[in-house]
DNA sequence: GTCTATACCCCGATAGAC
DNA sequence: GTCTATCGGGGTATAGAC
């Protein structure tokens, strides 16, 4: 495997792929620049040919996220604001996450904390999910109200978390996720049902 | 701070004491012996006066974790297999994890990763989860019914991630979880009523 | 666009004086 | 029980050839 490089340059892509792998399954600390160049068979050095530090290449993957996020905020905020437009809202939540499989919420899981640590300044993920709360709650939500919402948002994180260990599939996860999130809602949103 | 030190030799419990804020706050890969030296007014060097290497620091705080876990396994082991006895190991979790306050909770959410990869070889937490699990629901269980026990007993680790942020108390933490637990219990565990 | 070579720093850990 | 000094190693990052 080393040794051998393609000439079409889709490095950069490849990159992100094998970091993604090690971020998730070590972690980001515990991951070296010299794992992710021997995986693809170049150098460390090459690497910064492609990425500025190490910090851009984890940046790159919640930096598509929270892009995400802001679309649904955007949107979400320009409506109007009916009886139905919480479950909507959750609804859509839910697709936006679960898009590109389990990938991106297992990552998440592995490190959040890093996250927490490298997110673009003012205005990480936590704030975006804290404006989506709002959202979905309203002004008026209680505490109590708003930690079911919480919750239920991060129910596919939950599920990755309680799945592994437990040797359940990606399909079985992302329905215990819509099944945990439907019970936390189901006072709260009589409007979400699940599927 | 630097430079006083006491005779009492308390040292060792000091370590641990910082050792924990900063794992929680900053993680563990991320927090260097020097930093919590640092702290305590002593050097890098005293630390291993103490502690025999920083993963011994780390295996202190999960094997306490683990010992609790173990006696809950053995209690539900030597029980009679009655209807009520889900709902009791259940309760019982609950009270042993929430025991300390959220001092653990919020440290096995900030490392589990670090835990998953620092656990007493062969039997760490992940382990006594799945037997936790197992004990609860029993040996028909389904696997959307153990992924909702396995959500359940890590009610109070999701409580603290959806809290962080939230700027929830303590108490409304605790209070979520408990509430959350139920939800996902409700269907399954006729007997378990929150309070 | 990718390499070799290297600088520099801090990490965890040890030795031995006090 | 704590110190100074130091080791070996690996981390991120850079310079400059090809």
């Amino acid at each position: 495997m080393a040794g051998v490089r393609r000439k079409g340059s889709d490095t950069r892509a490849e990159i992100q792929e094998v970091a993604l792998e090690l971020f998730t399954t070590r972690g980001y600390d515990a991951t070296s620049l010299r794992e992710i160049a021997e995986r693809l068979g170049i150098t460390k050095a090459a690497l910064y040919y492609h990425y500025d530090s190490k910090e851009a290449i984890i940046r790159g993957f919640f930096d598509e996220r929270v892009a995400s996020f802001d679309e649904l905020i955007a949107w979400a905020s320009a409506q109007p604001r009916t009886p139905e437009l919480p479950a909507e809202i959750f609804r859509r939540w839910f697709a936006v996450t679960a898009e590109a499989g389990l990938r991106m919420a297992r990552f998440a899981v592995a490190n959040h904390t890093a996250i927490r640590d490298h997110a673009p300044d003012e205005g990480g993920a936590r704030e975006r999910i804290q404006r989506i709360v709002a959202l979905i709650g309203g002004p008026d939500a209680t505490m109590p109200e708003r930690m079911r919402i919480s919750m239920a948002l991060l129910s596919i994180n939950f599920a990755v978390m309680a799945g592994q260990g437990l040797g359940a599939s990606d399909a079985e996860i992302l329905s215990a996720a819509r099944e945990a999130a439907a019970s936390l809602l189901r006072d709260l949103l009589p409007d979400y049902v699940t599927d």
